[in-house]
Order: structure tokens, then sequence, then C-alpha cells
DNA sequence: ACAAAAACTTAGTCGTTCCTAACTATAGGT
DNA sequence: ACCTATAGTTAGGAACGACTAAGTTTTTGT
């Protein structure tokens, strides 16, 4: 009986796997649609992989209703994001690319760099907790520092925060974002929310900018100690 | 009509130009069974695959004779020596990976990274002319520098030389040079050659050492009539 | 010169990963 | 409750790049 059956792991596979653990960070239960929605493919390309990926081991899948990573396959999704995240870092730190720049090379990067590259990279940049977008970065052993960051749309008028994470999903956004000073470390004042779904006021660097909701939807921030604490108009 | 139609360039098909530039600096023709045996694939393997590459002009093929690159082969060719040898020498010198580690590496990420990460290294490098091997690096517009230096395994007795290449087909073989300090610039005097194809007997920094011809013939060295001045080369 | 060996090509197949089209199950609205 | 819109699955197929087995061409040895 040969026990030993090659265990194989694509490009997909590891695609596939990363991001499903990053839907059900969210989403208890991770849906065909979705997947299919962020890797850019076919529904019925998602379910055939999926089924595979339940025989191998990697998830665990309920047809018609959604699958969950197995602990395997966190695993293996938890090292392909210390992969990319720390690729990302070092493309910013050491070859000087801009943080929007930085993902689609770490997209195809991430499958092929050696568990030696990564950690050679990972002790050059000084085993960093962050990524260039405020992203934390899983450790060696596969632990990943939680974060739940409000988001900037969440917070109050009156309120200073500090940006903590900046959604990396559009590279366009990331370019708008590091124009107005929007990048993690930023201290942020909440100067006014408009009513009825409008834009909010912040001030960075002394300068005020109106920016809309979609776009606070995308910054993390953290609250620092409220000079007012006067609570005004929610965001909901 | 649409005369744009998509150019497939796949990492096999990148693998495959490669190598046949490489063969084909020796030997005009390249042979189905030399890049077979090259490439670890079956003859018929590399049959239908040559005759693919033709179709999309990247070489000229002559059944049952052989095939050369064409001018955008030997482009893209170039290429990827440029990708391979520029990310050796950048593992080995930013990285810190020894001289026989590097290959299998560069194997994989020349097909992944950009030509944007390419030239963010080669400026980190400050533009460097050789490999951690003393491979020439092909410039931006695919301009090769060509070195037909003579193996040591040619030299006489008595004759002073300087190493300037090691062949880095095997990593064992580059870790047992690396021991007896046959590394790029280093200084050989050739004690002697034993008669009836033996062993050859070599002084590298003060110290006599007995290599046979396998090994001779995988260093290429450069004749040192006087003592000429040449950029300085860092020991892997 | 001719038969055997070696080199090469052709034919047919397989695994991988994607697709479209057709089918099926679930969820909402009335 | 039922009927339909939506979500999900199955079926069938294409492109790619490898393989083995079988056939063809070229080279080699006597
Ligand atoms: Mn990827
Ligand atoms: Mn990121
Ligand atoms: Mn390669
Ligand atoms: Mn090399």
């Amino acid at each position: 009986m040969n026990a030993l059956v090659r265990e194989p792991r694509s490009q997909s596979i590891e695609d596939y796997l990363k991001v499903t653990y990053q839907i059900q960070e969210q989403s208890q239960w991770v849906t065909t649609s979705a997947l299919a929605e962020r890797l850019g493919h076919a529904p019925s390309s998602i379910t055939n992989m999926v089924q595979k990926l339940q025989k191998l081991g990697y998830l665990d899948y309920t047809p018609y209703y959604g699958f969950r990573l197995t602990d395997k396959g966190k695993r293996l999704a938890l090292g392909m994001l210390r992969h990319h995240r720390l690729l990302e870092l070092f493309l910013v730190k050491v070859l000087g690319y801009t943080w929007d720049r930085v993902h689609e090379e770490a997209e195809r990067l991430e499958h092929v760099v050696s568990g030696e590259f990564v950690e050679r990279i990972d002790r050059l940049l000084g085993h960093p907790r962050l990524d260039p977008h405020g992203d934390p970065i899983p450790t060696e052993e596969g632990r990943l520092q939680e974060t739940t960051h409000p988001r900037l749309l969440e917070c109050f008028a009156g309120e200073s925060v500090m940006v903590r994470r900046v959604s990396d999903a559009s590279g366009e956004f990331l370019r708008y974002a590091a124009e107005l000073g929007l990048v993690p470390d930023a201290r942020i004042e909440v100067v006014e929310c408009a009513p009825f779904e409008g834009p909010i006021r912040i001030r960075v660097q002394g300068k005020d900018h109106y920016i809309g909701r979609d776009a606070a939807r995308r910054i993390f921030v953290e609250r620092k100690n409220a000079k007012s604490s006067k609570p005004k108009r929610p965001l909901p």
C-alpha cells in the first residue's frame, strides 16, 4: 500500500486556498460565487477545484452550501499570505517599489520563492509584523496577529485617529491614498461628516480633504485618546 | 483579419528557448536529443514543442536535422539569460546565498519577475557584467559579451592563470570548487599535469591540490602574460 | 552495400485547469 | 404554497505540455 501519494500543489491551488482564507476571515462560509468573483473565474471552475481540494483534505465542502478550510488548508493559506506580504514589503523597502505596484509582482513571486528565500528576506527586513498596507504578516509557524481596526467610515466627527491599514485591493486607490498622506501611522482628524451619506472631511498633516464614503470604507484606523468626547452623527 | 494573435510565452517556452541558445553557442545545429537531455524531457516532447516554436517564429527547424533560433528567438533567450544571471548575482550579493544554491531558485524566478524587478536589481547591483559563476550578463538591449576562455584542462604545467568562469551545471561541483578556492579571480599555478590522462596539480593561495580532468574541464581561465588589472569579484 | 543501431517523428493518451451550456437546488416574493 | 430568480453543479470540451509506443529516417559498422 503506497500511502505516499504525491501531493500536488500548483499555483492555482495556492491561490484558491489563499483567497478562500481571506474570504472566510469575514464570512463564516465561503461561497462558490464569492471565490469565483475574487479569482476572476467561472463559478463552475470553482466547484471543480473545490471538490478536488476537498479530496486533498484542504477544505470541508457542503454542496450548494459552501466550504471552509481545514487546518491543513489554513496552514497552507497562511504560508502563502506570509510569502505575499513579506514579498510586498521587500519590494518596497529593498527595491524601492511604490506601494501601489507591489501586489501584482508578489502575486506571481509568492508561488515560486523557496522557504529559504522568504526566511532570508524576513531576516533582512528585521522580522517585520506588517506589510506595506498594514496587513499582518503570519509567522513562520503560521500564527497571525488578528487585527480588527474600525473603518474610517465608522468614525465620528471630532475624533483623532491613526491610520493602521489601507485596503490593497486597488492600486488606483492606493495611489490616491498616498497622495493624501493616508498611509499607515498617519494621524487623521475627522473634522466633519456630512449627513445623508455625504463625504467626510478629514485633516491630514494640516491639510483638509473631503473624501467619499467608499474611500473611508477602505481605510482602517485606531482611535487615539479622543479629544472630543461628544460623538455627533454616527455613520452607519 | 485579426493580426494581433496573442503570443503565448509560457515558462516551458522560455526554458526551451534559453537552453536552445546555450546549446547553439557551441554547436551550430541544436539536436532534439541534446535539448531533451538538457531539459530532462523525452525526445518526442522536444519535437512537438520545436514544431510549435517554429510556427511562432522563434526558431528554424529542419526535420531530422536540427534547429536554430531566429533573431526573435535569440532576443527572448537573451532576456531569459539576463533574468537568470542577474537573479543569481542578486541572491548571492543581497540575500547571502552561496553560489551553489542560486541556480534552482533563479530557474524558477526568471519566469515570473517583471522587467521592472530585473532593472531594479540591476541598478541595485551596479549594472554588473558577470554572474557569480563568471557567466556574462546580457544587456537590457540583448547584447552579450562573448567569452572564450580556455579550460584549465587545456593549460600546460608551469602556466600561471586566473579563474574566469566555473561551470554552474552542478551544485556539488561548485561546493568542491569553492572549497579549493577555485572561484572567479582566483590565481592558479599549474604545477604539473600527469601523463596518460592523469590528474592536474595546481597551487591556489599557496596550497597544492590534485584535481581530476573532469574538474579541470569545468574551470575556465585566462592566461596571465603580465599583470593586468581587472575588476574585482567578491567571493561567494 | 546492407543490416543493425541510433536518432528523430508521429500517433495517441493523460493530467491540469480553464471554459460554456445545460441542468438542479435553494431562496424570495406574492 | 408555488413559482421564479439566483446560485450552484454537472457534462462536455479545449489548450497546454508532458508521456509511451510505434513508425520513419539517418548513421554506423562490417
Ligand atoms: Mn498568486
Ligand atoms: Mn498587502
Ligand atoms: Mn527556468
Ligand atoms: Mn550562473
